[in-house]
DNA sequence: ATGAAAGCGCTAACAT
DNA sequence: ATGTTAGCGCTTTCAT
């Protein structure tokens, strides 16, 4: 690896001559002095040193990225997006880290991004305290965190993009009361996050204004797994679901990956979706779009999303720091009329499921 | 951000000290000394900038991943895991970056590394071309490379690790042949990697071995987006295979993903799995236990690759630097007997599918 | 138009 | 046992 002395050298000029050329500078000097060191620099390969830069001028070309779990599909999706205009906008790559929304990890990483230098955070994330943010804009970062807005009358420093998580929910749940469905669940698990509380609130806003029935399942906690485990979590309420008298016939399931759950467990337990019970998912993952039936889903528009997350890490967008997202309704197979009368159904112990 | 020269100072001590303190090297001073050196460390929540440690000793505490495309949900499990041993074993941070396959990507990347004072990275890709590995390694970069072996003949300073692919398809192909199947087929995409022509190798040899018929089919290129796009090019070989005169009723699917993508392509022409077409993929990535059928597939030991992977690159395990890992069939819905005889299927025009 | 030099925050050889 | 100091490779101000 040459250095900057040798590309100098190299072209018999002084090494700000030569750190004139990489910063743009090249109208400070003659033509030809500017070609003898662009030779130079093309001849030894030179690289300026990242670390050196930085250690300079204190702004990295890294963007810290914080998930939730990697394993949930519609994580890797959204950093894919991301990555990209990290690289596009800003010729930023992706320092990458799970949480799995536990905030040691998520503190921990925030102060290993500090001793690195970067600047820049989106997070994804929805912890209810975000003083550790504030703490992190306080040390000069520019933090971006989805999926939660800005706490009511604290004015933060932090930037925040979201969908709008409570109209996402409403148009999955009037989508199963415009089929005629007329019990409804919404299937969670345990933990208020913001996204969550809001999608909580959206269901049972529009169950109500329907006067429909509409209950909230809370299929209990994750694991450090995280993410993987949400699909656990939505086979366990489709057994719970299973088992109620007064089976509910459409649900509505906190993310995509736990709607895939629930149609497995639901499987497993003889119903049939959407002949019995039909299954609405929030994200529009791709993977969703496999299952069988097809999942019926509300995406969410990741790209556009991705990119005004990195906008604002950017710090371009200064106006408008904080944005919602409008969600769509992606009808697919998963969602048909209530059944006539309730199918009894049978739920497997233990040791007679797959892995 | 307080630095070491004033902790230095508010101990009352030289930078000297502090930096033996953090750097272990306790034993060389007095406990008093010691103590007041840590207690400053406290009280100014010092941290030492890695940057500036990085510059001077050239090693980054920072672990470059390439993945194919975040978009898989396989790679986003192993991203999880090789996240968790670098982490626990080195204190690693993951600089990560999708490749899509393409040389150029991937090169780009391994400069930025570079620059960013990268030392250790873990490849997973699997181009025939690995010259631009070695330069790295020429660099003193410590390379792991997942899911291809060392160039035969050329002895490399690559360290490899990857699964026994072309066991992974004999055990699918296998499987099939003893569920009395004897028309089996194999769906790949254009290109062949190494992992690729392996399991065509592994899935050739089976058939042979059973004398049973086994074709390749070849679904076509992926486009930028890559991975997302392996299943519906899966979905375009289940259309292709409903039009066959003479059908597969076995099919060995390249990975997991394409393997969903193939038992929604077969659904939509009308074909049931496993009874009128049996699927197996390979990976065993967690959501493709929750198709419908459940998908029988080939499992890859992912946390062990990592564990290795994450070794090599931080340079323990020396000795056996290339380590090949045995896969292990998981048995769930997706096979079955084959049909006695061949249903007719109907292949959708485009406009009638589904996004 | 070009160069000299200070310094970013740290480590480690070398003094004391 | 503790301190002094020379860099790591770059940027940038200030001279020339």
């Amino acid at each position: 690896m040459s250095t900057i002395q040798d590309v100098a050298r190299h072209a018999g000029v002084s090494v700000s001559t030569v750190s004139n050329v990489l910063n743009g500078r090249a109208e400070r000097m003659r033509k030809e002095t500017l070609e003898r060191v662009q030779s130079a620099i093309r001849e030894l390969k030179f690289q300026p040193n990242r670390l050196a830069q930085q250690l300079k001028t204190g702004q990295t070309s890294l963007l810290g990225l914080l998930v939730p779990s990697m394993t949930n599909p519609m994580y890797g999706f959204m950093a894919r997006e991301i990555e990209k205009f990290a690289q596009e906008m800003g010729g930023l790559r992706l320092l990458i880290g799970s949480t799995y929304r536990d905030r040691e990890k998520e503190s921990a990483f925030f102060d290993d991004l500090l001793a690195h230098g970067v600047r820049r955070v989106i997070v994804i994330s929805s912890l209810a305290d975000e003083r550790h943010f504030e703490t992190a804009v306080g040390n000069g970062m520019s933090v971006v965190s989805y999926d939660r807005g800005a706490t009511p009358g604290r004015r933060s420093r932090v930037a925040h993009v979201m969908p709008d998580n409570q109209l996402a929910a409403q148009l999955a749940t009037r989508h199963l009361i415009e089929h005629g469905h007329a019990r409804l669940a919404f299937t969670t698990v345990a933990g208020l996050t913001m996204s969550r509380s809001a999608k909580i609130q959206g269901f049972t806003a529009a169950a109500e204004h329907a006067r429909v029935h509409g209950e909230v399942l809370d299929g209990g906690p994750l694991n450090e797994y995280g993410e993987t485990v949400i699909a656990q979590v939505g086979r366990a309420t489709a057994h719970q679901i299973a088992r109620m008298r007064e089976r509910p016939t459409g649900v509505v399931a906190l993310n995509d990956l736990m709607a895939m759950g629930l149609m497995a467990g639901l499987r497993e337990c003889g119903l049939a979706v959407p002949q019995d019970v039909s299954v609405v998912g929030i994200d529009g993952m791709p993977v969703a779009g496999l299952t069988n039936p097809a999942l019926t889903t509300v995406c969410l528009p990741v790209r556009e999303m991705a990119q005004a997350m990195v906008a604002r890490a950017l710090n371009r967008e200064r106006g408008r720091k904080d944005v919602v997202f409008a969600p769509s309704l992606l009808r697919r197979e998963s969602v048909a009329a209530p059944p006539t009368r309730q199918r009894s159904a049978r739920v497997p112990r233990a040791e007679e499921l797959l892995s």
